[in-house]
RNA sequence: CGGGGUGUAGCACAGGUGGUAGUGCGUAUGGUUCGGGACCAUAAGGUCGCAGGUUCAAAUCCUGUCGCCUCGACCA
């Protein structure tokens, strides 16, 4: 009976090989993570979810601060004719955004449109405040929601409005705009391994996956535990295009007047979907210790028991001037507190019973292996901190090895289809740099390109779909 | 925007052929428990997604509409 019972209860998550989209679902669902709103498309990010936000931005935050960037607050809204003014942005997102019609009763002369993007308006206020050369560059960013109606949407991967930084920078030469690009997609590249363990192909957009009114899009590609690919971040390199259409100029030092050049790039909450999706197992969610609201959660055993409450206080309070940590002292039983926390994907979990007291230990258990061991409770601290340390380089290195498992190599169309058929994941393959490939590619297998990486490979001399040699090694795969 | 599925208590669901709503989990209270999702007792909790229609009578039949999930085409 109460066998059947687990059961039950175990199963509340469905397996992510039975089906790995409803495995997402319920973990977000069952985490609480979000929760559905009212409003199509938009998710209620609850205080687990947010909190993993939180421990993003903080990272990234300080990250932008120490590579000298300021961070503003640009409007929500943009009219109409602002966002036309650049027309191939306008072009990619016209389709997409939502537009406000009426203010109160009254109808408004000219509609605008909720901000899918800030390139105009951060272009707009640039063309004001930029006269000199000794005013560049300007680096900038913002933390903003953006609002994109999306035709199908999921949590954190696709939602109508989604939380995210947006860099915007201008400078004086194209060598300086493009060496910021770089540098952006470094950083987010860091994050993604240092904080997230998440390991990231980098490399350039082709011109069909480029972002709207772009000279070049760079981005940092995942793979997911369902070989399907997730673009991660993007940074992206404009030229002069918008300095033209926004008449951004400066005079420089010979009294010359110049166009800026100009770069974007941001990262969403899309990572927390990266994150459940690189990490996550049968048991639930499964958090690199970099970002998890809660890193060390202290489940006391036979806590009635005298002595045990206040020793399990005792160690918290240790433990809370190094890491973030939990006293769960609810009336649930320690098996219930035991799944509940794996379900959450807390990293480490401290047990600390009668028997425990006894002999001045503590039961230390890691989410990412599920081992368990005995540590003395006088080296406590130290323990913890060399414990959370190995679990985020045994993740990092765990969801590399199962992206370089998953990454497949294809010289002929045949084993491309076979690849994208029976082998989710990446494929990589030679390309002959047209267009007429890439969307013959796309059509025939589902696939895109993801990225042509920086490091680039010589897998054989001729296009993986027409025959023709080769330009570029690159990354194709199903994607988010 | 097309295909499929779904909407009944906080959650998961049951309620062919119409008769005024039920089960499990969870929640509250009291007690026994506590090293891998405990048990007993008592109790609270629902305008059956929404709007019309048929009918003496609708969760059930009809029409419309909306949300959500999912698979495709488009996007971060």
């Amino acid at each position: 009976m109460a066998k059947e019972k687990d059961k039950k209860l175990v199963e509340a998550i469905t397996s992510m090989d039975e089906d790995f989209a409803q495995w997402y679902t319920d973990i977000v669902k069952k985490v609480e993570l979000i929760d559905y709103s009212s409003v199509k498309g938009c998710m209620i990010i609850r205080p687990y979810g947010y909190a993993i936000w939180e421990n993003i931005q903080k990272d990234l935050d300080k990250r932008f601060k120490e590579t000298g960037h300021e961070n503003v607050y640009m409007p929500l809204f943009i009219p109409e004719s602002l966002l036309r003014k650049e027309a191939e942005h306008v072009e990619g997102f016209a389709p997409e955004v939502a537009w406000v019609t009426h203010g109160g009763s009254e109808e408004l002369t000219e509609r605008l449109c909720v901000r899918p993007t800030s390139e105009t308006l951060f272009c707009e206020h640039f063309s004001k405040i930029v006269q000199s050369y000794k005013d560049l560059p300007k680096l900038y960013n913002q933390w903003c929601s953006v609002v994109r109606w999306e035709k199908t949407t999921r949590p954190f991967l696709r939602t109508t409005e989604f939380l995210w930084q947006e860099g915007h920078t201008i400078h004086a030469t194209a060598e300086e705009a493009e060496e910021e690009t770089i540098r952006m997609l470094n950083i987010y590249a860091k994050h993604c391994e240092e904080v997230l363990a998440i390991p990231v192909i980098k490399g350039r957009k082709t011109e069909k996956e480029k972002f709207a009114g772009a000279r070049a899009t760079y981005t940092i590609e995942s793979l997911m535990h369902d070989g399907k690919a997730l673009q991660t971040g993007t940074s992206h390199f404009f030229g002069d295009n918008f300095a033209k259409a926004f008449n951004i100029r400066y005079l420089d030092k010979n009294g010359q007047l110049q166009y800026v050049y100009e770069t974007s790039w941001g990262v969403t909450t899309r990572l927390i979907g990266a994150v459940i999706m690189v990490h996550g197992d049968n048991n639930g969610l499964k958090l690199p210790p970099r970002v998890a609201p809660i890193q060390v959660v202290i489940v006391p055993i036979a806590q009635h028991k005298e002595g045990v409450l206040e020793k399990a206080n005792e160690l918290k309070e240790r433990l809370s001037k190094i890491v973030r940590v939990k006293l769960d002292d609810s009336d649930k039983m320690p098996g219930w507190k035991f799944a509940e926390y794996e379900m959450k994907g807390v990293p480490v979990r401290l047990e600390v019973g009668p028997k425990d007291i006894e002999k001045n230990q503590v039961v230390l258990a890691r989410r990412d292996t599920m081992e368990k061991i005995v540590v003395s409770m006088d080296n406590l601290e130290e323990e913890v901190m060399k414990l959370l340390d190995d679990i985020h380089n045994n993740m990092l290195e765990t969801a590399r090895k199962n992206r370089d498992e998953h990454t497949y190599v294809a010289t002929n169309m045949e084993d491309f289809k076979d690849i994208v058929e029976n082998k989710p994941g990446f494929i990589k393959a030679m390309w002959c740099g047209d267009r007429e490939c890439e969307d013959k590619i796309k059509e025939e297998t589902g696939a895109t390109s993801r990225c042509i990486p920086f490091e680039q490979e010589q897998l054989s001399s001729t296009c993986v779909c027409c025959g023709k040699p080769a330009k570029h090694m690159v990354y194709w795969g199903r994607a988010y």
